[in-house]
RNA sequence: GGCCCUAUCGACUAAGGGUUCAGGUCGCCACCCUCUCAAGGUGGAAAUACGAGUUCGAAUCUCGUUAGGGCUACCA
């Protein structure tokens, strides 16, 4: 859910301006690695109307060779692995980056120490000097170990006690001094991949990336993503960091397992993990993609006015920068099913209509869409979601089977079975059995008869549906129609006695 | 621990120093409508984290405290 509001509102301000939405994936760590996570993205993306102008093709699949649309391509950047290591050199030469030569152990072994002497290791200017790196070691030693090791890495040489200062869309103006900062890895020889820094900084250059926006937990690296934009000497593009969505109860932020916990999907589709661990989506769960990308768009975003229904258009109009909070939302699944609800509201009846057919095949497959049209416009009100729709409807399409029993011991008894045979003489007779012909009729029946209204009615309900709850008799006799009412009355009251 | 971000009803948010005893939506409660249920209509309860300061005036600006979150990897 977050990944998705984050490409949402890089959609919506990509659309706004004119630009172009660019899917890039970023799978620099080899190591982690999970298969079917990319179609996963693209599909999920795709479902929700977030369409990427450059980086996948018609078909669906990422863009592996340049093209006129596609002119910055591969969009993979372990497809893009030649690329970094040039400009990884380039900073070395320039003396902005440096050759690191300890291991993973050693660097592991010092922070415990730190840590036992309740300290922090940093990387950086305090501690370079005394580590093996080509800052510290004779230059002869140094092209040995490139040349005949393979874990090493290229570190970024931190500036010592600058000032970083920094403007973000959302969040202002930003200062941090570099002595908090560490020499960030940029490159690692052991699978020749950059890391995130270097491989986003390159691509965003390379693919002329104007604005960023990205989650919040990408701020504190945004001091180190300046400083390599000014080592290359490049433009750097405009940064928006967007709070992150927190879980409904409690604190901290949303995770897989709040949705399991409190039963809403926190995936736009469901998941399946390579461990075989499944995770329910909205797509699955009977939202709408309009209703599910609506819902995004105002969590953590408002347009300022009342407004809170929006297409995806209307969407990249409203949308600014400017309007998004600062703050974690936490996300409210009732408020989720609230906007689906409307959307099943203003869905057209004929689209419904099919929908409806799909849900209960066999229950619709002799009944014409006129019919099944008047049941939905009258029930879906009734609905948050299209699927709960076939079983709060099956009573139009199926008589009863049986009689509920506490409705039958309230209304079946005095003179009320006496009553009815009455009511059935009626409707056998009056003409016509439309809506506005009963509304009118029935009541003015019953008061005539000096019959007692709430009775008579709701045991005629419970005749036909087999529950005294449920929508008003003018509809429900209406739409079941003559005969079908006839055929029920009669053997409700059979069956009753 | 260090660095950074954030702080208005239960939730999402509006109010950009005075037009606000803080507005809207979801949820909750009541009433109305009514043959029941739902829907709808009307109304209600419900918030500026705390403490200083600036100012004639602070939800709004400043500082501090508290709380929450993020980052602190050869992950993204």
């Amino acid at each position: 859910m977050g990944g998705v509001r984050t490409a949402l509102y890089n959609y919506l301000y990509a659309k706004q301006a004119g630009g172009d939405f660019i899917l890039r994936i970023e799978d620099t760590d080899s190591q982690r690695f999970v298969p079917g996570a990319e179609a996963y993205i693209i599909e999920a993306l795709r479902w929700c109307g977030i369409l990427p102008d450059e980086g996948v093709d018609a078909d669906g699949h990422i863009v592996e060779t340049a093209s006129d649309r596609h002119p910055h391509a591969p969009y993979r950047q372990s497809q893009r692995k030649p690329i970094y290591r040039r400009y990884a050199e380039e900073l070395v030469a320039k003396g902005m980056a440096y050759y690191a030569f300890d291991t993973a152990e050693e660097l592991g072994a010092l922070r415990a120490e730190a840590e036992a002497s309740k300290q922090t290791f940093t990387y950086n200017a305090a501690t370079r000097g005394r580590l093996r790196n080509s800052l510290t070691l004779p230059a002869d030693e140094v092209s040995r170990l490139l040349e005949q090791t393979t874990d090493w890495t290229v570190r970024f040489k931190m500036p010592q006690n600058r000032i970083v200062a920094m403007d973000d869309l959302i969040r202002g103006h930003i200062e941090v001094n570099t002595d908090t900062l560490d020499d960030k890895v940029l490159w690692k020889r052991a699978d020749e991949l950059p890391t995130y820094h270097l491989a986003n900084i390159v691509d965003d250059h390379l693919m002329e990336i104007t604005d960023v926006i990205r989650g919040e937990e990408w701020l504190p690296s945004l001091p180190l993503h300046y400083l390599l934009y000014e080592a290359f000497g490049w433009e750097r593009p405009a940064f928006a960091h967007l709070s992150l969505l927190l879980k409904p109860d409690g604190k901290g932020k949303l995770s897989k397992r709040d949705g399991d916990r409190l039963g809403f999907p926190v995936f736009p589709l469901k998941w399946i993990s390579p461990e075989g661990e499944e995770s329910r989506g909205y797509r699955e769960d009977g939202y709408y993609p309009e209703a599910f990308v609506n819902m995004l768009a105002l969590l953590g975003w408002n347009p300022g006015t009342e407004q809170e229904l929006f297409t995806l258009d209307e969407l990249a109009k409203a949308f600014s920068l400017e309007r998004v909070v600062r703050s974690g939302a936490k996300f409210n699944p009732e408020k989720a099913k609230w906007f689906n609800q409307e959307y099943l509201r203003m869905r057209p009846i004929e689209a419904l209509t099919a929908e409806f057919r799909a849900l209960a095949p066999e229950m619709t497959a002799v009944r014409s869409d006129d019919f099944i049209g008047a049941v939905l416009s009258l029930m879906r009100e009734r609905a948050h979601f299209a699927a709960e729709l076939p079983e709060m409807t099956r009573f139009f399409f199926e008589a009863p089977q049986a009689y509920d029993e506490a409705s039958v011991a309230k209304f079946w008894k005095d003179d009320v079975p006496a009553i009815m045979p009455q009511v059935r003489d009626f409707l056998a007779a009056v003409e016509p059995l439309s809506r506005e012909k009963l509304e009118e009729a029935l009541p003015a029946l019953i008061h005539e008869r000096e019959w007692p209204m709430g009775k008579v009615m709701n045991t005629l309900r419970l005749m036909m549906i087999g529950i005294a709850q449920g929508p008003a008799m003018a509809d429900l006799l209406s739409i079941l129609g003559r005969e079908e009412v006839l055929k029920r009355m009669d053997r409700a009251i059979k069956t009753l006695g």
